[in-house]
DNA sequence: TATCAAGAAATGTACGTACAACTTTGTTGA
DNA sequence: TCAACAAAGTTGTACGTACATTTCTTGATA
């Protein structure tokens, strides 16, 4: 015999379950109903109930009947952990995002599960599939490579079948309903070019972010603003990169310079960007802010310690952590919590922008 | 019927186990001997010795017999999820040292449970304890407030007893017997003081962390290279801070102008105090380094990014997380490894030492 | 002495019956 | 209308039998 008859029981009412054609809370057919409908005794059928039971898919009750429980979500008790996800750590932003979430969690007794996906979505894809099999009570996550299709769409479907509750931070991938705490990065960019406007610049250079959703709001904000004003919207001007280049912007200079051409200004994606923007000025002969104003986005120690400190639109950094990982604790005692938050971005001044005459 | 027979010989079965009487590996009775010797028939029998091999006091084998195995507690399964507890995060090295342990943890299948202690020994205790509780596989702990006689000593008992490995980094308690990996902070405070020496200085002030053990050593190691140069020490050049001043210090300068008086130069206990110190000499029209020659520890990004390069000793950071990680995953396979690691130190030059004529 | 095969012994699967304990529901009676 | 009761339905306990599958032992054979 190839599979024991109880154990085709077993796979058939979990497939049920699992396909969602038994929903929580129902009563299964009785015993009795069972061993007529598959043409076995009743002992064998309580054989496959009981490994059911064991398995908290199912739990009977004397006299009344066995009934569906959610094997993994509703009935599994509190792991009182929270599986945080971020795409680096090294520096930059992220420390404090991660201090701010800490704060919160631990002070409410959880512990946090801390990983990073380095910004690649198969590690996204085996962070979840972990976190999933662990247990975690809930989740905050920074997409990777928010600016295309989603391809882990599959995993949060799953994670939202078993109730475990979901935050993004910093972005989200657009189409996919899971609440977010973020900046608002398209008003960020607005107030960026706006900013510059208002310094009486008229040509303004950008480099964006190709493949975070955060990348592209920004560049939506800075042609709001343009367009506003009334000004031609250049495309030469526009730099686009993906996270791969980083380390090379730096040795090609002149695709940079050939962008700022005829321009008075530049917004650089965030503080790290802006910071080797000033390097390649510096050693190209253009003096920041006199021939070329900065603005840049976080605000981070970078824009203090750079040595032309940069205006740069502010980050919320651990205010940001904090509300995300309050939110989340929201979300788990109430499933229907509005968990979305858009920060106001602020900008603060330093000494990167010029004001034109 | 009070108690049903099958759950009087679970009880049986259980006691039997507990008081020693039926030990591990042992077989027990077969069904149809338990069936006889309470005259019980063997469907009863089987049904009781289900429930013992779901609480994972038995297992049974086809065809050879049912046996004894540890039960629950003492065959802990692995969780797969490693502790870690550093003091901050906020920025610094902290984060790098973190990546270097998540990136090994990670790629071994692990999960990083990650807390900060913000240096309190309440906070390490409540920590502690938290991760005995949901059981973890292993510890990675920077000690808290080191430099003190530790009160936690007794859950360190705990941990051993319970045999779960721990590694410290950066730091040790003296006295207790728990590996550590952390950089050689006696050689590191004597090459800092060689370098001035070396340049010239005579009349060295320093700045140690009371608090910490780390503290204590660079200290020592400062004391050894000007005893070797046969200087004198001075006790007024030396201050001691304890965390809770950090915040503060620039708020005195005149308690740290006092130290450094009649001295060429000076040693920090670390970038970011270097780095306030510029600040204050700054202030006070003292010439870094002019009229005072710095040199601190760690070599974080802030010696970079200073106004005046700090010529810093290096802290390996990340290589440090990273062999960190690998020893406590050794430590987890063989608890005879030996884990502790010093690293050595090495001195990477910049611009705030002057050579003295 | 070593090897193999048969048989004994153990657990695994499957069916059957009987009754106990409990829950639900519908009916009866005050 | 409500409470008590009865009946039906459901799961829980307990016994019995039969055979399958696996492991271990033993004895015969080369």
């Amino acid at each position: 015999m190839e599979m024991p008859k109880y154990m085709t029981l077993v796979t058939w009412i979990k497939n049920k379950i699992e396909m969602g054609e038994l929903k929580y809370g129902e009563k299964l057919y009785s015993e009795n109903e069972l061993g007529s409908m598959f043409g076995i005794s009743r002992q064998t059928v309580r054989q496959a109930i009981n490994i059911l039971v064991q398995d908290k898919y199912l739990e009977s009750r004397q006299g009344s009947g066995t009934y569906i429980i959610f094997n993994a979500s509703a009935k599994r008790e509190p792991t009182m952990t929270i599986g945080v996800a971020t795409t680096y750590v090294g520096a930059y932003i992220f420390p404090q995002i991660i201090r701010g979430i800490e704060n919160v969690l631990t002070t409410a007794g959880y512990s946090m599960q801390l990983t990073f996906t380095h910004n690649k979505v198969q590690n996204e894809s085996r962070v979840l599939r972990s976190m999933l099999e662990k247990g975690v009570d809930g989740m905050i996550i920074e997409p990777t490579q928010s600016g295309l299709p989603n391809p882990n769409f599959k995993i949060y479907e799953e994670i939202q079948r078993q109730r475990i509750p979901v935050l993004f931070i910093n972005s989200t991938y657009p189409g996919i309903k899971i609440p977010h705490v973020s900046m608002n990065d398209r008003m960020a960019g607005q107030i960026a070019a706006q900013h510059l406007i208002n310094a009486g610049h008229k040509r303004i250079a950008g480099i964006f972010k190709s493949d975070d959703h955060q990348g592209h709001l920004r560049y939506a904000g800075y042609l709001d603003a343009l367009l506003k004003a009334g000004y031609e919207i250049h495309d030469e001007n526009v730099l686009w990169y993906s996270t791969e280049d980083i380390p090379d912007l730096t040795q090609f200079p002149e695709i940079i310079l050939r962008r700022v051409k005829d321009c008075t200004a530049l917004i650089c994606y965030n503080d790290e960007i802006a910071m080797q923007m000033v390097d390649i000025m510096k050693k190209n002969g253009i003096a920041v802010p006199d021939d070329l104003s900065l603005v840049s986005f976080d605000n981070s120690d970078l824009a203090e310690l750079c040595e032309i400190p940069l205006t740069s639109v502010a980050h919320p950094m651990n205010v940001l952590g904090k509300v995300a990982a309050e939110n989340l604790l929201h979300l788990i005692q109430d499933h229907t919590f509005k968990a979305t938050v858009d920060f106001e971005p602020t900008i603060v001044t330093r000494k990167s922008v010029r004001t034109l005459a």
